[in-house]
DNA sequence: TTGTAAGCGTTATCAG
DNA sequence: CTGATAACGCTTACAA
């Protein structure tokens, strides 16, 4: 038999022999703790010390049995297409470590097993092993099957994305519609007057509302706006100051929509994308028209603010999500629920931040260039 | 007081519950869990039944108290630049998640506190919690502080990345000298005798081996090959069919480097580049140069195959690292140690996969264009 | 093959 | 404010 094996860790420190090295009784260690104040200051000292020069932590197992608290989290990644994984994740799981850190919690990360790509499966192993507190879900769709699922289990849960009328209000948000004002603001104030407006294939939630964000404020601001690129909207609306169109070319490919923009009549000096990809198409676009991207030529803006914006050639002027306050307040509101607090509000909104770059009329070139990180 | 805060998960079933229903004491439906072998297999099928009924799971704590088991393994979430999140990390995790889900393990992520850029504390308090059978760190140096610090721990790990020569060989890592050969011969294939190897400005241990592997290729068949970017190397070798160069400009940016050999004599046809965004550099410069990327025009390849390359026009061709043997190798080597086992060789290189796309010669649009995803 | 007894390390209860 | 006792749910010995 492998010496060693399965058995538990070696040398690991116990609450007794902090007890024993500090002269005091094994409850009242737990008690400097979990609840100092009960402790006198000087034996508190003793202990603290005898902690330190031990380097003692709490058995976490038993300390989960015998309260309950998990002190755990569970991020349920997203199952996306294995050949599009999402650029985002990183810099987000990093934001919720650390929000869940600072909240004494850690992360557990789930996915349904490999070929059981049902989420429901996944969550229930979890909860039925009692190993989370509570969950964290993301890219959560209005008429979510894991919103219901988790709802009926009772178990304690926030969504990154916000949940249908009909379902519990716990999510965090971006602000999509306020987002896409921004960006035409942006434009509007660089001088742009005629702008369009470049939208996914198929339309989902928050695009809808990047597209309808972008309409209005353009309408507010009498620009001559043009909306392309959703298969179920084809919505167009158009501002005082000039002719509107209808989406051109929905069905065909994003670039060929640009293109077909660029060529015909009063064409757009500007377009404002629904994601930093499409925005890549519309660099195409531009240059196939013979046309720059940038300060003097057609200005582009993408959204997500995805790490390689700042690698483009002209860096890409994006939308950028707040992920640290997305992390914290997702953290705090599943928290809340977990102590057993009403959870404030309804749903939570927060604001994103444009961040112009060469591709709105600033430097040309990229942010950065020989790279020297990881992944340079 | 709140209803039901941090007590034990209310109706969670447990062992008890399951043996009265199946008639049996708890310790049968013990051993139809952890030695199914030793329960009749008539007995068995009754336990199991309850079980599904019940839908009972056993409480991992309460579990991994008595056995010592965590059936968790950590992973150390690298601490690089906020402004450059690792673009791969989604992949891998997704990966190492379902590896260690099928080898009925869970993953904890963690990272340094806040503020304390300092691993070995939080790898100190995730042991010292009991909280994790074993750690998978990533981005490892040869000389990692965080490799000799789990070593004197006697914790067990794998390293993603090789490890130094004094140190203990448990890593898993890809083929890098091989995987610059491989698109040598590609680009030879393709017709290409003259090529540039574009490096990062700062020389890391597998970039290095990355330059190598293409000069000792180049070399083999006789291409004319120069090599520039490395601030610290400089280096540059030729094959037998054409003069060498140094590597010019390696002060300046890359793109400057590139357009410089462009303008030379004797101007590559092809540039293997170190990265996906050096790659987007080369793109940069060529078409300052008023050059084409592509067939029939400048060859360009790029690594790490990062989601964005399908993107780009013309999409890249790039090196596509084996994200899910990786993860594979890297769990199944770590459970070795934990369970006591020898672990088998020294160190495992696993192979690379090129990605031939529209910049080495194939057609010359994205791979998909029209988006529809969740970043679309 | 099955049942009985013990204990993993911690925290809650209640007596001093 | 401190110390003894019990219990969280489970798995490992050992006895039936």
């Amino acid at each position: 038999m492998p010496e060693g094996a399965h058995r538990p860790r070696r040398g690991a420190t116990t609450i007794e022999e902090v007890a024993r090295a500090a002269g005091v009784s094994r409850q009242t260690v737990s008690n400097a703790l979990n609840a100092p104040q009960r402790v006198r200051p000087e034996t508190l000292e003793r202990v603290n010390a005898a902690i330190r020069e031990l380097g003692y932590q709490p058995d976490q197992s038993a300390r989960s049995l015998r309260s309950g608290a998990r002190r755990t989290i569970g991020y349920l990644a997203p199952v996306d297409d294995p050949l599009d994984p999402n650029p985002l994740m990183a810099g987000f799981l990093e934001a919720l470590v650390d929000a869940a850190g600072a909240a004494g919690q850690r992360v557990l990360l789930f996915r349904p097993g490999q070929g059981t790509a049902d989420p429901v499966a996944a969550i229930d192993e979890l909860v039925a092993a009692r190993q989370v507190d509570g969950l964290v879900l993301a890219d959560v769709l209005r008429e979510d099957v894991r919103i219901a699922h988790v709802t009926g289990l009772g178990v304690p849960f926030v969504s990154f994305g916000r949940t249908g009328p009909g379902q519990p209000q716990r999510w965090v948000d971006i602000g999509n519609e306020a987002a896409m004002a921004e960006v035409v603001r942006h434009l509007a104030a660089l001088g742009h007057r005629r702008i369009g407006y470049v939208g996914a294939a198929e339309e989902l939630p928050w695009t809808a509302a990047r597209r309808a964000g972008f309409l209005a404020e353009a309408r507010r601001l009498g620009l001559s706006a043009v909306a392309t690129g959703a298969r179920r909207a084809g919505t167009s609306e158009s501002g005082d100051s000039g002719p509107g169109r209808s989406g051109a070319a929905a069905e065909g490919s994003v670039a060929a929509s640009v293109r077909a923009l660029l060529r015909g009549p009063g064409r757009p000096t500007a377009f404002a994308a629904g994601s930093d990809l499409l925005a890549l198409d519309v660099y195409e676009a531009v240059r196939a028209e013979g046309l720059v991207v940038g300060p003097g030529g057609v200005a582009v803006t993408g959204f997500y603010d995805m790490p390689l914006c700042r690698h483009l050639h002209p860096a890409l002027t994006s939308v950028r999500l707040p992920l640290r306050p997305i992390a914290t307040a997702l953290v705090g509101r599943l928290l809340a629920q977990v102590r057993g607090e009403a959870v404030p509000g309804e749903g939570l909104e927060l604001p994103t931040e444009l961040v112009a770059r060469g591709s709105s009329g600033r430097s040309g070139g990229p942010d950065r260039s020989g790279w020297s990180g990881w992944f340079g």
